[in-house]
RNA sequence: UGACCUAUGGUGUAAUGGUAGCACUCCGGUUUUUGGUAUCGUCAGUCAAGGUUCGAGUCCUUGUAGGUCAACCA
């Protein structure tokens, strides 16, 4: 059988071209960088699939490279988080790095552009170097400070290192071209004053380089031959190849930087900033919260790491940008938990069912399987006794021939079990049904072989018995955001959009074999959707998340 | 009054000058002891105008639209 040509993405074309132009395929190594500045989301998975998805492509390592040039904002705790995600989301790197490890590195060859004449201290302050710096239509002007001798520049850089002075004070700029129509070639700034303690390097140094001297260095050292990162970062590019050739030894690889759209999901908001807001303006219970957009959201909301990367697979990557239907995210879990999760039973609306037929006080333990239609699933057993509860939308006094449930005078099959009919039923003073009374079919029983058991009836409910049913929380999650692009509104901030309706909690009553559930356990509670055990499940509380409802053409039909 | 990037069904992505395809969504049929799943099908697209070419989504020109760039952030 011939294999099927995959189509490439415009990055594997890159791949493939320098391969065919000579570069040696054990000479690709890839990387992830992310900033330990917070918790890793969707966008990010895109990104981590992409690089480690080439890794296992090409056989090439991919490292993981914590970003940490900037203490102030950047924790132990999110380079844990991130290292627990990629983990969970199944990929391996080859080594874990930190740009701080090449601090002295980092040094020694900002001390040889000194020497060169290539980068020079500037001890204006910030408002004047960004007067000086120019517009994106308007072309910068030079420094005073920009011929300073070379010896002057070395004292100042090393008072600058040893201490000496105050943040802000002092910075080192490399110096390219105040003209340039690229902003960022504009003698950008390489070293900063920060007397903050680092998450490794602690006090050992109070200058820290920036990101754009940082980055490209870190990939060179590694040998990086493909740096991949967002969009935003393409006019970095010039100042990327402009850094790395400063240091740049033939007999070594060059690497590449290329950009692609990051992406960007409907009904959400991906930046870290803003994630950041709605976790400290307590909009959301935490990083983790089963709403939020987060790796660790979505790991608690019940998503498997199969399906995130499923996910962006299917979306793929290109250069334009893009608003992804999270109906695409939704479709992917519900495709993985279908063929994964096992079938249990649980009310979460309950009315009570009376079965007026069934011995008082009797109660028989029903075989049923996890999964009527996989194998290897095995089954549990389901008691059923003369109270029952099914979910109130679930019956109707009276109803036309398109209600496939229960109402007066007809017939429905309990999964699993008999074949009811109701024949009357009960109500409070508001007209609120309280009590269907039924009658069964002793011989209908499922799987029985009965003549009786192979009737056809159009409905099968759910159900759980009263008396054997346990208690569980039930967190039934919307969308966190009412609009498609809740930060794609010029004049309205993007919280002006946060559903009121994204979380509603439930008294449910769930079958008795989820006692021992444990945390992260995922089941299809029948007819409804996807649920997960929470974190928050106790000895004595049982506590689900609703990962995502079961496609409901019902509800459609009957609105 | 700049530079750069991007424009393919509602959404996301292929087609590497040669039959515009795939997935999601929507809608409909079949099957079904989940109104689920599965399966079959329908609707729907190359931003515009010129040019090159036997042939253009693809190359060129000019528009138009969207995005990015002026942190001692990454």
């Amino acid at each position: 059988m011939e294999e099927e040509k995959k189509s490439l993405n415009f990055l594997e074309q890159i791949i493939e071209e320098d391969l065919a132009n000579g570069l040696p395929q054990e000479k690709l190594r890839f990387r992830f960088p992310p900033e330990p500045n917070g918790y890793l989301h969707i966008g990010h998975a895109a990104s981590i699939c992409l690089n480690f998805g080439l890794g296992l492509r090409y056989n090439a390592p991919v490292n993981l490279r914590f970003d940490d040039t900037n203490p102030a904002k950047e924790e132990q705790e999110y380079v844990d988080s991130i290292k627990h995600d990629v983990k969970w989301l199944g990929f391996e790197w080859d080594k874990e790095l930190y740009s701080s490890d090449y601090f002295q590195q980092l040094f020694d060859w900002a001390v040889q552009l000194i020497k060169e004449g290539k980068a020079y201290v500037d001890n204006q302050s910030s408002e004047e170097m960004a007067k000086q710096k120019g517009t994106p239509t308007e072309l910068g002007t030079n420094s005073p400070n920009r011929d300073r001798p070379i010896e002057e520049n070395l004292a100042l850089f090393l008072q600058m290192k040893n201490g000496e002075f105050e943040e802000g004070s002092h910075v080192l700029r490399a110096k390219i071209d105040m003209k340039h129509v690229n902003m960022h070639m504009r003698d950008p700034i390489m070293y900063r004053i920060l007397k903050k303690h680092h998450h490794r390097t602690g006090n050992d140094w109070c200058i820290y380089p920036m990101y754009d001297w940082t980055h490209g260095e870190s990939d060179y050292i590694e040998q990086i031959s493909h740096s991949i990162c967002t969009l935003e970062f393409k006019s970095h590019r010039d100042l990327y190849d402009w850094y790395v050739d400063q240091v740049y030894d033939t007999s070594n690889l060059r690497p590449k930087q290329r950009e692609f759209a990051r992406r960007n999901l409907s009904y959400t908001v991906m930046s870290k900033r803003k994630l950041l807001q709605l976790v400290e303006e307590g909009l959301v219970s935490g990083w983790d919260d089963p709403r939020m957009p987060t790796i660790s959201g979505l790991r608690r909301r019940g998503y498997t790491p199969a399906s995130i990367r499923n996910f962006s697979d299917t979306a793929g990557i290109s250069k334009r940008d893009n608003v992804t239907d999270v109906a695409l995210l939704e479709h992917c879990i519900k495709d993985d938990l279908n063929k994964t999760a096992p079938r249990v039973m649980a009310v979460l609306d309950p009315v009570k069912v009376i079965i007026t037929n069934y011995p008082k006080g009797e109660e028989e333990f029903l075989d049923a399987n996890y999964n009527d239609y996989a194998e290897g699933f095995g089954s549990r057993a389901v008691p059923f006794s003369r109270e029952i509860y099914i979910e109130k939308e679930d019956f109707r006094e009276e109803a036309n021939k398109k209600f496939f449930r229960l109402k007066l005078g007809k017939e429905v099959r309990l999964k699993n079990a008999y074949i009811i009919k109701a024949e009357s039923c009960v109500k409070d003073e508001n007209g609120e049904v309280t009590e269907i009374h039924c009658t069964y079919d002793p011989n209908s029983l499922s799987g029985s072989g009965t003549e009786a058991s192979k009737r056809k009836v159009k409905g099968t409910l759910h159900w759980v018995s009263v008396k054997h049913a346990i208690n569980a929380e039930v967190r039934v999650y919307d969308r966190l955001f009412t609009d498609e692009a809740p930060d794609g509104h010029k004049d309205k901030d993007f919280k002006d959009f946060i559903n009121p309706n994204s979380l509603t909690i439930i008294d449910a009553f769930v079958e008795p074999s989820l006692k021992n559930s444990k945390n992260l356990d995922r089941f299809q509670f029948q007819r409804l959707g996807y649920f997960c055990v929470d974190k928050d499940t106790t000895s004595t509380k049982l506590v689900f998340n609703r990962t995502v409802p079961l496609r409901d053409s019902w509800a459609k039909m009957d609105n």
